[in-house]
DNA sequence: CGCCTGCCCTGCAGGC
DNA sequence: TGCCTGCAGGGCAGGC
């Protein structure tokens, strides 16, 4: 699930907490088993009584602020979610649950649940410190921002690093524009009617801004697809349906391609998949 | 500093 | 039925 659409779907249902005081962040018996989380229930204890002032999401982090200095920098991985569930226990159907919040004068609770265990829930004395963390320093621009950010993107893709480099293999470099994941890269590229395999320095102006600007729509239309559940704040609880409908080609190898008819095919890229239509992507 | 390789984890589908 | 392999929406630490 978690790329940056997602993750700004999860920012949104989380923003039911703004306002909210903490009564305790409990790290679950499960979480336990894990070396990042062993031993630390202690260290959140500081929370107990602040307030969530705000949560905001850079790239496919996001940002926990309360009324104090401290700060939590929270990050999905590839399998963690937000659950926000009614009343006070987590639900036995919730096979990973990593950690617990409870707040006051609020009857629901939110669960973090993590199957594969790459999330990450950390604790940082202040924002600043968040700030200078080198992964959120070096976010490039975030690409769902509005206009999409076409000249940044253009001039990162002129630096040595990338030119030589296939676009399919740097699509998912964060410093390059924050928030593409795997499925977007592919998607993007599909609607930009652009091959994975050209090289970076190879591409013309109006492929580039193309690229750009299918980008953006891809990723609104993620985050806009995912709207009608998140009203009831279920994002997170398995049910991803619409979001999936309107891929081209994102895990389709071997069937036909919408457009032309030709067989999507996959592909890796710095062992990572890829997809798309060799007649339709040129 | 930048770049590359391992590594962190569980679950699931498919082949045998 | 079970065991094995490859695959999965991500990023970090450590070596050079
Ligand atoms: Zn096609």
């Amino acid at each position: 699930m978690p790329e940056g659409p997602e993750v700004e779907c999860t920012r949104l249902s989380l923003r039911r907490f703004e306002g909210k005081k903490i009564v305790k962040i409990e790290l679950t018996k499960l979480s336990q088993k894990y070396k990042k989380y062993e031993g630390k229930q202690k260290i959140f204890d500081v929370f107990i009584g602040k307030t969530i002032t705000e949560i905001e999401r850079k790239g496919k982090f996001l940002i926990w602020n309360f009324d104090f200095s401290k700060v939590i920098l929270n990050h999905l991985g590839m399998s963690g979610h937000w659950i926000i569930s009614e009343g006070a226990d987590v639900p036995t159907h919730i096979i990973h649950p990593k950690i617990k919040i409870l707040f006051k004068n609020e009857s629901k609770i939110a669960i973090f649940e993590d199957a594969r265990n790459f999330g990450q829930f950390r604790i940082y004395d202040t924002y600043q410190d968040v700030i200078n963390y080198l992964p959120i320093k070096k976010l490039g621009s975030d690409g769902l921002k509005v206009p999409f950010p076409q000249e940044a993107f253009a001039e990162k893709l002129k630096l040595k690093k990338n030119a030589n480099k296939e676009i399919g293999r740097i699509l998912l470099d964060q410093t390059l524009i924050a928030g593409i994941g795997n499925i977007y890269k592919s998607e993007s590229l599909a609607l930009a009617k652009i091959n994975p395999l050209r090289l970076v320095k190879k591409l013309k102006p109006e492929e580039i801004e193309r690229l750009g600007s299918s980008i953006s729509i891809v990723l609104h239309k993620a985050v806009d697809s995912m709207g009608s559940s998140i009203q009831s704040f279920r994002t997170s609880t398995g049910e991803e349906g619409s979001a999936q409908k309107w891929h081209k080609v994102y895990a389709k190898a071997g069937f036909d391609c919408d457009s032309c008819g030709n067989e999507i095919i996959r592909i890796v890229q710095d062992k990572r998949s890829t997809f798309y239509c060799e007649k339709c992507q040129v």
